[in-house]
DNA sequence: ACCTGAACACCGTTCAAGT
DNA sequence: ACCTGAACACCGTTCAAGT
């Protein structure tokens, strides 16, 4: 099978220096992942592929797989890496509705700061260790609110549903092959929709246009939708008092 | 420029039939976009090449071009269709609170039977003039409800979250490059997690464990969340009742 | 253990023709 | 208007060596 060390079970971080005194690392797989992560940022995902990578790193392509595997699975690293930059508020006597507004701001700042990367991590399972301690946080402020364990499942998926998924969607990408004049073209379509065919949708287009899923031209990155998830975090916080009050 | 007939202004649905008396239609955008979607269905996006679509319809690649524009515009279009194929509840005298629950199981099932294309449809931006319907329809219900029109927007983008986000995030993909082992080597992990470290975590395993956001190692369809969706549901419409109440 | 070098089997997309 | 045919400039990934 050839075991590579892709895995975490091989960072041994060997920082064997090529030239002996200096305190030069040679490549590894920290490295590797870094330069992804600051590559997609610039350049969008799309943008990666290996053999860029590898120019950047002054490599072949190839030792990136040795270090990193392929490109789903350093697509999965970088995602990982994006997670723990999370600033997790401290778990202490903060109210737990108080804790997830917190938290909620701090992923949507962390994601902003990734924004090529929502449509990568929305889109794939992401099962890592390290983001326990993250998900550690969330199950126990949870539980201290008074949730039951056999709910916790339904509670959490709905947390990370508003909390992450909101600021996935509003991060979502442009679409990149069409003409540049795609953006007016649509705007135009909008803002002249008949009140025959669509009357609400028509009157209410002066608040919706630019800044509502599925009626908008730009992605939440140029044109940001935080007094909706302010509203969606609001209503999430009112309904899980809700339950707390009917299931007690 | 040189115009091609790449959006809906030129589906003239020609039917010219290349042998003259049959009903056999040449090829068009429509059957090309149908095409697509078949393909993605069986075999996945990442599945789907311009060349490998071509030679399905028995056709060279750069006759797709021709008719339904470059990857991305096609993919685009493949998604409308999809959005189209939603069944949208009557708008009648339903209370809101029902018909939005009925809206998301229409949802869900039009996006179960297309999984494949629940991440290709998430990272992007939606914007097409055939969900005007889908999205009048929502409205009408949410400002009957009683919500006024400068609030319709977070309104509305807090229940998209809910009904759309939830299903795109459920059927995430499963990572498609790693190693076969790779959910049973996870799986282990998670429910080996040690009580010292991550208390909450462990005690509620059992009930997390491959139900729950980056605790699972299979995609929601293979695994259904529909319990942790219509908590997601319950969770909207009990925090939007409490945001009428209150705003009134 | 870590990296080079070359090669394989693909891609999306464009351009010049055909009819 | 619609399609063919060939070509360009890339890809991800593997395999056999090197040190």
């Amino acid at each position: 099978m050839g075991r590579k060390p892709n895995q975490a079970n091989a960072v041994d971080a060997a920082r064997k220096s090529k030239n002996g005194t200096s305190g030069e690392k040679s490549l590894n797989r920290e490295l590797i992942v870094s330069a992804a992560l600051q590559f997609i940022d610039k350049f969008g995902e799309e943008a990666l592929t290996m053999r860029k990578l590898a120019e950047v790193l002054e490599v072949y392509p190839t030792t990136i797989y040795w270090h990193a595997g392929n490109r789903a699975q350093l697509l999965a690293a970088v995602c990982e890496r994006v997670f723990a930059e999370i600033e997790l508020p401290p778990v202490d006597d903060t109210p737990w509705d108080e804790w997830l507004r917190v938290l909620a701001q701090s992923v949507r700042r962390t994601m902003r700061a990734h924004r090529n990367l929502a449509p990568t991590v929305s889109s794939q399972i992401q099962v890592t260790v390290g983001s326990f301690p993250l998900i550690e946080a969330i199950l126990d402020v949870l539980s201290s609110a008074g949730f039951p364990d056999s709910d916790l499942p339904f509670v959490y998926n709905t947390v990370c549903n508003s909390i992450f998924g909101f600021v996935w969607v509003e991060l979502n990408a442009e679409p990149s092959g069409a003409d540049p004049d795609w953006a007016e073209t649509f705007q135009q379509r909008l803002l002249s929709v008949e009140p025959a065919d669509y009357p609400v949708l028509a009157r209410a287009m002066p608040h919706l246009a630019g800044k509502t899923l599925m009626l908008r031209w730009q992605s939440g990155d140029r044109q940001p939708l935080g007094d909706s998830y302010r509203y969606v975090v609001d209503v999430l916080i009112a309904g899980l008092k809700e339950k707390l009050a009917t299931s007690a």
